[in-house]
DNA sequence: GCACTGAGATTACCC
DNA sequence: ACGGGTAATCTCAGTGCG
């Protein structure tokens, strides 16, 4: 018997002779890797009784009853929260999660329950919201030691009640291993149906670099030897890029094909798909950077590459394009450079894991999720695990999901800008406009008061204009949840204050405080979003008609208090800076609506164009701020998106259109003289759907089908690239795929007159000077 | 047959 | 597979003209 301390890195639940039982997979204080059996823990669900059926008649039917689920441990009557009602539930536990599903098959057949509910939690996620463990945190338990099956890597030991989290910080030294993979046809994408795997490579955060090259037509070798060099490093995670839709999947499949085993979890498994569509390792957090790209949306192009660049990650070699591969690996003198890509990619993603994995593990604790899926997860999802988490400290029920009809509703207010070229303005920002209307007005779907009912205003807050009621009491679950959060915030907030931390340990909260935003920032959305447990339109629709009213009281008194407004939308509203007016506006918007509004940013000049949603400002720390332009438009080419920058820039430093006039007719005419490389032309854009769906023939689509042609998987989400070239009328006919044309194929007079002057007049229209006059203008360059 | 027009499709952005 | 609001481009069918 021992008093074990581990941080909890994933988790797995299994049925034994035990009954089902949690496996805690984790780092003690020691940095050595754990197992903790938990058998202290049966799953449950809550049985709802139709009105006339008393509780009773369910635990008897249960007992009653001759098959399976006679082990039903126990069935008591609770009192629960269910959407602001109390209703009497009886729970019931059972042994293991079979029987418990044979239990409440049995009682929905005999029709004596209204509702189940708890049944589309799965047993370990149930386990920690039941139990209070966090992901990614300290736990302390009592254990002893279990005898050591050969399936088992490390140290099992057996918990004499559930671990409970303490207050111990930090991260334990993790084992990190990266992978990267090359396959490749003849033509076009490599298929797992016959295209063996022919390079991986493996960076491991001791620093070795280690890559399996194949040495004949069978994978079976190199993938057996990855397996046996992934088991004896033993990592705790595992990371990949694409690996969940790709990476893991070829693997597998190829591992069945050519008689290799991957068995590499911590039970000697293989990897499989999981919730969310993650693949999971036993016993290992599998992450796939991808997803961690995704929280990173200035990357708009989703490649290792571009991943690595952004965070400033060198990469020392490339891999040729997907098409070339097959031609690289014959090439005896090229086939090389396959091996230093690879080995370069798998070095990318290690780092890049380094990079990411304090975020993902702020979000992980914050959402009770474990690391692996709380990556993969879409933001709703995420949201879901935190609240439920919140739910079950508060007596709710877990309501299931259900299919719900959406309704459209109006939300947030624009304001047409003031075109033109401002200058000294500040960006007055609500601080967290819709959190904070949610608590204030207690907008909850279990606070939300039937049209029916009686309710008065002392004890109701009624939403103008809509007439939704919602009681000023008790708290709902999303006041509390969000007063939690923004609780949450501000302690993560003092502790970046703190002097004396160390640079890790600041970027760990500084990390902690970016995953509470998220969360925080997502709960309006989530409460409009029809897949929400606690999905509730009229919640949704409260806060965005509060916003409106706020925002447009706060316009009102700018134009009462003689302060210029230049533009608005939803939370933030542009007025011309005038110290003591701002400051008194600050004052009365704190004293008048119950909320506050900050200075944002402060523009020396900033530029709108009669658009909304789009505008560019110089900061008064002579940095660009550049919003909805072409120049943070990933469907626009690189060439009309520099130069657009440029005139922007020149205008706002200058003050006046005339040197960017000159720069965008001097730009033009390098473009006309074909003084541009094919790279800067290319236009990328996203596939939604699959190809078959489209009703109209957009260039991508067109060019998505040559892509097909050329024997390349596609599927939606991936981006196509395109460069509009002379061969045909339509731009459909004349966009071809970027990695086939030549500089001397392209139609630079679309490039001119479709991007670049576009771009360039959309800003020197302001100044009244039109497209044509950049097109046609007899103005020469300067010499 | 051709230029023009407006509706619809499509995507990526802002907050 | 979190919400609504928005700009912009291109296709495509319909229309008028000659």
């Amino acid at each position: 018997m021992k008093n074990l301390r581990f941080f909890l890195l994933d988790l797995g639940e299994k049925t034994t002779p035990h009954g089902s039982e949690i496996w805690l997979w984790g780092i003690d204080d020691h940095d050595r890797n754990v197992l903790v059996v938990d058998r202290s823990f049966k799953p449950y669900l809550y049985a709802i009784p139709k009105e006339d059926s008393p509780p009773a008649t369910i635990s008897a039917a249960l007992r009653s009853s001759k098959t399976g689920y006679a082990d039903a441990l126990e069935s008591s009557v609770e009192e629960k929260k269910l959407f602001g009602q109390i209703v009497k539930a009886v729970k019931i536990t059972c042994t293991s999660t079979e029987t418990l599903e044979a239990a409440a098959k049995h009682l929905s057949k005999r029709g004596l329950v209204q509702q189940i509910i708890g049944n589309d939690i799965r047993y370990s996620s149930l386990y920690l919201y039941d139990r209070g463990l966090i992901p990614c945190k300290w736990h302390e338990t009592e254990a002893e030691t279990l005898g050591t099956s050969p399936a088992l890597t490390g140290n099992a030991y057996l918990s004499h009640s559930s671990p409970h989290p303490i207050a111990f910080k930090g991260i334990p030294r993790l084992r990190i291993l990266a992978f990267s993979t090359v396959a490749f046809a003849e033509k076009g994408s490599p298929h797992a149906s016959q295209d063996p795997v022919s390079v991986i490579s493996v960076a491991t955060s001791d620093a070795k670099v280690r890559s399996f090259s194949r040495s004949n037509e069978s994978d079976h070798d190199i993938i057996t030897d990855f397996a046996n060099y992934l088991m004896e490093f033993d990592p705790d995670i595992v990371a990949g890029f694409e690996s969940n839709r790709i990476g893991w999947p070829y693997l597998i499949e190829r591992a069945q094909r050519s008689g290799a085993t991957l068995g590499i979890s911590r039970l000697g498994l293989q990897p499989h798909t999981s919730v969310y569509g993650h693949v999971s390792i036993a016993g290992r957090a599998s992450l796939d950077m991808l997803d961690y790209a995704n929280e990173l949306p200035d990357i708009k192009v989703k490649t290792i590459e571009n991943v690595a660049e952004s965070l400033g990650i060198k990469l020392n070699a490339i891999l040729p394009d997907q098409l070339d591969l097959a031609k690289t690996w014959n090439s005896p003198q090229d086939k090389p450079l396959l091996l230093r890509g690879a080995d370069a990619y798998a070095r990318a993603i290690l780092e890049t894991t380094e990079r990411l994995l304090e975020f993902g593990m702020a979000l992980s604790s914050l959402t009770c999720m474990p690391l692996d899926q709380v990556a993969t997860a879409a933001v709703g999802h995420r949201v879901d695990s935190y609240l439920i988490k919140e739910a079950y400290q508060q007596g709710h029920l877990i309501p299931p999901r259900r299919d719900q009809v959406y309704e459209r509703y109006q939300g947030a207010i624009v304001l047409a800008p003031h075109a033109g070229l401002h200058e000294n303005v500040v960006a007055l920002d609500f601080a967290s406009m819709y959190p904070n209307l949610m608590i204030l007005y207690n907008l909850s779907p279990d606070t939300l008061v039937s049209p029916t009912e009686d309710c008065d205003d002392s004890s109701c807050w009624t939403i103008e204009g809509l007439g939704f009621r919602f009681r000023k009491t008790p708290p709902g679950l999303y006041r509390n949840a969000l007063t939690s959060l923004i609780a949450i915030r501000n302690e993560i907030k003092k502790g970046i204050q703190t002097k004396s931390l160390s640079d890790s340990e600041r970027r760990v909260l500084q990390q902690q405080e970016r995953a509470v935003k998220v969360i925080t920032n997502a709960c309006y959305g989530y409460a409009g979003w029809t897949g929400a447990r606690w999905y509730a339109r009229e919640v949704a629709e409260s806060a965005a008609a509060l916003g409106r009213k706020s925002i447009t009281q706060v316009i009102d008194r700018c134009k009462e208090t003689g302060i210029p407004v230049i533009y608005a939308d939803t939370d933030s509203v542009f007025v011309t800076r005038d110290e003591a007016k701002v400051n008194s506006l600050l004052r009365w918007v704190s004293e008048n609506l119950r909320m506050e509004i900050r200075p944002d940013k402060n523009y020396r000049r900033v530029l709108f164009t009669e658009a909304k949603k789009r505008y560019a400002g110089l900061l008064t720390d002579g940095t660009l701020d550049i919003v909805g332009m072409e120049v943070v438009r990933s469907d626009w080419s690189e060439i009309a998106r520099k130069v657009q920058e440029r005139v922007i820039d020149l205008v706002l430093r200058d003050g006046s259109p005339n040197n960017a006039k000159i720069y965008a007719l001097n730009a033009i005419d390098q473009l006309r003289h074909g003084k541009t490389t094919v790279r800067d032309l290319i236009i990328w854009r996203s596939l939604t759907k699959p190809i078959e769906e489209y009703r109209v023939n957009a260039p991508h689509v067109q060019v998505a089908k040559e892509y097909l042609k050329l024997g390349r998987k596609l599927v939606p989400g991936d981006k196509i690239g395109y460069v509009v070239t002379k061969k045909g009328t339509k731009l459909y006919d004349k966009a071809r795929p970027y990695f086939e044309v030549t500089s001397d194929e392209v139609d630079t007079e679309y490039y001119v007159s479709g991007q670049v002057a576009p771009a360039a007049a959309r800003i020197l229209g302001v100044f009244g000077i039109s497209q044509d006059e950049l097109l046609f203008g007899t103005q020469r360059p300067l010499p």
